[in-house]
DNA sequence: AGAATACGATACGTTCCGTTCAGTAAATAG
DNA sequence: CTATTTACTGAACGGAACGTATCGTATTCT
């Protein structure tokens, strides 16, 4: 007795259980320590497998960490909608500054740090997780365009990198408070610009 | 025969030759792979030194890391005066996008990484480079208040985030390209806003 | 001369890596 | 039912790098 029913291939199916003891344990382990200090053998003995087993389905303990960061928050993708795009990412800012920091959220700087290690890496994180919510939050600014109150040919990565850019930048570095207060300054120095008009 | 001259205390001086040759030998091998991937045992034989010599100066590879970035990279913070912000921050921020994609200005990415892990190296990170060279270019900033180009109650870390955030957030996670031209579109869409004006 | 400290070299036990193997479990194919 | 195929646990492996300790030598001060 094991898990699934359907068949389709030869030979024993993969074990679902094995599968989601691991991803359990490697969250449960990572919530206590970085990534880094987090070691295979001991996500196997958490999850009670062999580590074999680990290293048969995941390339790298980064990619582990991924899969189990992405099973538990893939689905709350709130995109607010106002009717203004300014006060739609004062509320996604506030929501996301909270989740970032998190115990899972913070998982998403290791995955940054990891990146610089392993390219490859790097790049599935951005397919499988930054590109998918940059999309998302997206519609934001679209719908902004439709409303004119956004250019018509603003440049959609730039207007992100603005306003999640400082976030992330503070979260990486900690030379300053990441709170909704400092957010919603943010987006209003985006909008806004900081030079002084002359009217 | 040694080093120095001067000598204060008792016993043999530490050696600068032996230190030079450490901060050397780091750094050459940091522009061939990430400083995780480089060992305290292969940057001891590429110095030709015991690697308790290392360990007894440095409390960590990090900390070595950084003391040889900054014995290279501390004098040149050029910190233009145009009289114009603006173009102060756009040629800043043309000069930093290609230090920090140079050979060594990559280090700085991984001094990020590294400070997700050790928060102790984090603080150290920042007192010992990232506070000052914001002090540095904070001077931008109070030039343009100054001349009324700059609200005079501007948050000034807040601008400085809005300026370099949208570069670091690009340099570590790879999802938009950074250049001169990216850059210089930063500066224009923080200075001016993105939103729509009606006048 | 003697004490104190630093150095290079070497060796050590430990941890974790990523792989391999043996034995067992679970599914399909004939 | 049997054979085959694949997956799983558990154990063992060699290797790399860790951080520490020791030893003999070098260099400086008192």
């Amino acid at each position: 007795m094991t898990d699934s029913k359907g068949s389709c291939c030869k030979g024993r199916p993969r074990s679902a259980k094995s599968t989601a003891a691991i991803l359990d344990a490697t969250l449960r382990l990572l919530e206590d320590r970085p990534l880094r200090d987090t070691t295979i053998e001991a996500i196997a003995q958490e999850a009670g497998v062999g580590k074999a087993t680990i290293y048969k389905w995941w390339p790298s303990k980064a990619h582990l960490a991924l899969e189990a960061f992405l099973s538990r928050t893939e689905r709350d993708v709130s995109i607010p909608d106002t009717g203004s795009a300014r006060t739609d990412f004062e509320e996604q800012l506030q929501s996301l500054q909270q989740f970032y920091q998190s115990k899972i959220g913070r998982l998403f700087c290791q995955f940054l740090a990891e990146g610089q290690i392993d390219p490859e890496f790097a790049a599935h994180f951005r397919d499988s997780f930054l590109s998918s919510r940059r999309k998302a939050v997206g519609v934001i600014l679209e719908r902004g365009m439709a409303r004119g109150e956004l250019a018509a040919d603003l440049d959609r990565e730039l207007a992100l990198d603005l306003l999640y850019g400082p976030m992330f930048y503070r979260l990486l570095a900690g030379h300053a408070p990441v709170n909704g207060g400092e957010m919603a300054k943010v987006v209003a120095a985006v909008f806004d610009g900081i030079s002084i008009r002359q009217e």
